[in-house]
DNA sequence: GACGATTGGGGTAATTGGGGTC
DNA sequence: TCTGTCCCAATTACCCCAATCG
């Protein structure tokens, strides 16, 4: 259904994890997070979505995965009612 | 079948993109998204194919949008229910 | 006919996107 | 490998006021 959450810019969900709105794009482009575009090309995230992954739901186990080869599960990146868009620029 | 599609007004297709009703009309002006205008000359959007955008479905092939100057819809621009262009620069 | 809220159009500033580089 | 910063171009946001909608 319909998950009803708000929208949020890319300069929102760079404040929220305190990192350059680049970096969040770079994120969309990777598909490593759900990303509606708007008609005009820019990126909207779901705020449900966002803050699944600042309370680190998004990942199983953060305990070592830096530096380490990211397996790409075969599941959805993020799996948040995510259209499953693997970067189209 | 029974399209169903309710008619939307600028400030409720830009609560769904979370974007300004201004910009709604530009994509109505651009001919990005389908536009029904009132006597008055307000506009309208349909449902159904804002809903699309939203969900991403506007594009069937993504495979081949790339690398591709900006496409001015040479259709009518009022294209009812026709996401006929995707290009951005 | 009148009222409040929204919309349209124009113009300008801020944000965003993509590429390339460190 | 990932992030921050540079460039430029396009898109978007906010300002004004007049017209239209309900």
């Amino acid at each position: 259904m319909d998950t009803g959450d708000r929208l949020l810019t890319p300069g929102e969900v760079a404040a929220l994890f305190r990192v350059d709105p680049k970096t969040v794009t770079r994120w969309a482009a990777a598909g490593r997070i759900g990303s509606i575009r708007t008609p005009g090309g820019h990126r909207r995230f779901r705020e449900s979505e966002v803050r699944a992954l600042l309370e680190g739901e998004g990942m199983l186990d953060e305990a070592d995965e830096m530096g380490r080869p990211r397996n790409a599960g075969p599941t959805a990146s993020t799996g948040t009612a995510g259209p499953a868009n693997a970067g189209m620029y």
